[in-house]
DNA sequence: ACCTGAACACCGTTCAAGT
DNA sequence: ACCTGAACACCGTTCAAGT
């Protein structure tokens, strides 16, 4: 029985969730499938790519989160939507041990498939918005991103008793008044 | 002739600049300083603790780019003022390469003694937004960071001809665009 | 087709020992 | 006080050779 493409990545996810991002290591992986490290390029190119890989995963799985199909198509549409979008792109990242990292460092390297602004970009131009799409779907994508990653690397921290108080409720509140900000921001646009 | 820490982080910074985040190893700078690596460890703790201070340094640099003093006291204030600030901030992670992805790693970890978010809660806090300081900033800060990691990467890539175009005036075209939606965000909160 | 063995050129960090 | 030498426990990647 012989490896394939999806079963290295699955693992790697696994060895994402319990060991981190920094132990991700291609013996570690290797180590896992029962395998040594040189046999893992024969099914993927090189570290950067798999890490690729698992970003799309981490980006493709459903969050059941998903807006309401006619909701988005006004200007409360639009808030409603962005909000929506953004707690599934942040669910989704908060999946997984380091997500937010992980899809930060592959992101504007461009080797991944799945681009987590395409929805939002979507939206904004069914909303009328299409000459305003690329630099509002980055400035939210980078909010999300950035905001998660300082609760995931926060969250660790505070799980090795480095730093004093994690609250995720907080962290919740954070991000939603945060996003509230660009909300109010990108629908002040729309005539 | 011995070392001392200041020149251990000001050899940093020109590896640094001369060869990125990833080849910033401490062999390397030992070498660059005429030392063997075990040596540096005289002067910091870690590698971790010498990125923190290689941050500080970008962080505390000037810029030029400083705002009028009393310009920023009621609501054009604020405005201006957030703007100034999300600037310098800017040109300062521009004046050395691989400066965001540093700082951002650096930042949550809270081993720095430079908090970038510092001034613009002092804004806030002079224009009545006391109780917003906190996520206005995180999700100023963010936005910052997040764009001029992009940038950095973007151009490097660009450098290294991996990809297609890079538009120096479109991403301070799209950094400025995506700012103001904050800017207006932040400024609806004022009563 | 798929994997091993073994190497290459590196890492960060520690620590006895030198001066 | 400050540095060397040498080691420890790792990395990602390549590639002849095996099956």
């Amino acid at each position: 029985m012989s490896l394939n493409r999806q079963e290295v990545v699955r693992a790697a996810v696994e060895v994402l969730d319990q060991y981190g991002l920094e132990d991700l290591t291609m013996r570690r992986l290797a180590g896992l499938l029962g395998v040594k490290a040189g046999a893992l390029y024969w099914h993927v190119e090189n570290k950067q790519t798999l890490l690729a890989l698992v970003s799309d995963e981490i980006l493709a799985s459903p969050t059941g989160n998903t807006p309401d199909r006619d909701v988005a198509d006004r200007n409360q549409g639009l808030a409603e939507g962005i909000r929506a979008w953004a707690g599934s792109f942040r669910t989704a990242l908060l999946r997984h041990r380091d997500g937010a990292e992980l899809v930060s460092s592959t992101l504007p390297v461009r080797l991944g498939s799945v681009d987590p602004g395409e929805p939002v970009r979507e939206l904004l131009g069914r909303c009328g918005l299409s000459g305003q799409q690329r630099y509002c779907s980055r400035a939210l994508v980078h909010f999300v991103l950035g905001h998660v990653t300082e609760e995931q690397t926060r969250s660790q921290l505070h799980e090795l008793g480095v730093v004093g108080e994690f609250d995720a409720r907080g962290e919740e509140e954070d991000f939603d008044r945060g996003l509230e900000l660009l909300v109010t921001g990108v629908c002040a646009l729309v005539r």
